[in-house]
DNA sequence: GTGGTACGATACCGATCTGTATTGTACTTT
DNA sequence: AAAGTACAATACAGATCGGTATCGTACCAC
């Protein structure tokens, strides 16, 4: 065993990935999940205890994928704060610019589960939260006056992008301008760019 | 008749505001909004054809009372663009602070219901483009260089100032240095404040 | 007062939802 | 070769969904 078992799990986390983040958490059912990943029914259920644990397992997987994502943005510009922090959002903006972009899974967890108990919540929560964190770092080490007012400033623009681009489907979206703004607040924070 | 039919309509209408804003609009069935409402219901499907219908009836009429508010935001500072745009941000800063902030009902919406031909996600679109279309103007009547570019910028601030106050309850959110966000980006856009 | 109507109450319909029970089979490990 | 397991397939349970049908009643205009 270790091998076959895994192969289920990441055809029906692929699969609960595709669905959920284009078509909504609460509007899509699991035998959605589970018609689209080819699988049964209760080996979905052999996996995950519930359809809140599948969604906070695929949470956990998008969690990593941003990181790496992040960290393939920021890595041509090491020790190089304040053009780490453009090159995010010069790569949030190619993201999205793309027609075929549904927004931020964490944002819309936030949007469909208001109850801050609820796990998908609080892993939409906790995501944003590494977020800003890592952005306020990255402010400090760019020498920005308040590392914490920029950091909080650069999430609204990112998380405004993300609501828009999933909002305005393939026509041009007011995030075409996001990295122009993020390097706006950088320069008012005494950034030097 | 016309005034006992109102009744009943203004009942419906003010349930469904509190359930599908606080909770969600796929989260809250039409059984919920009867039971608050008071109404029978029958009652709730002889005015809304359907429970869509009873969505956009909501959306319009949060549009309205969004309109109202931007309008008392920027009623001191007639003719000083510049000064209403902030005038915007300080009470956005305001509106986003109170724990009892739930977002923008039309961003929710564009989260949920992703088919840009469901009439909801249309509704919320539409809004979004009327506050872009607003801010534009009054970015130009403030003398920014790129006016469309600051009304783009400024509305992402928005948006994610509101998803962010959705995600964070009580606790004290990103959202409150859209502000001074604002100043910072009217500034690079040359508009003297 | 009489007819029309907006409403309340309740029971109901078919569809869909999450989650389970059952049975048979292919593969893996020892 | 035998035992264990991960799986497919299917049927099903119980709840909830959006929406309807029915009947009784209070109120309204004429």
């Amino acid at each position: 065993m270790g091998h076959k078992v895994r192969a289920s799990r990441e055809k029906l986390l692929k699969a609960a990935g595709e669905l959920f983040f284009c078509e909504g958490y609460r509007a899509v059912g699991v035998d959605a999940v589970v018609e689209r990943s080819g699988v049964a029914k209760m080996t979905l259920y052999r996996h995950f205890a519930s359809k809140d644990d599948l969604l906070v397992a695929y949470l956990q997987e998008a969690d990593r994928h941003f990181w790496n994502w992040f960290a393939a943005a920021v890595a041509p510009y090491a020790e190089a704060p304040q053009r780490q922090l453009l090159a995010v959002f010069a790569a949030l903006a190619r993201l999205l610019a793309d027609p075929s972009c549904y927004g931020c899974p964490f944002v819309n967890a936030g949007a469909e589960f208001v109850d801050g108990e609820h796990p998908v919540h609080k892993a939409a929560l906790e995501h944003k939260l590494a977020v800003r964190a890592r952005l306020c770092a990255m402010a400090e080490a760019a020498g920005a006056q308040a590392p914490e007012v920029l950091a909080d400033q650069l999430l609204l623009l990112m998380d405004g992008g993300y609501v828009q681009a999933r909002l305005y489907g393939s026509r041009p979206s007011p995030a075409q301008h996001i990295a122009e703004a993020a390097a706006a607040l950088l320069a008012a924070q005494g950034v030097k760019t």
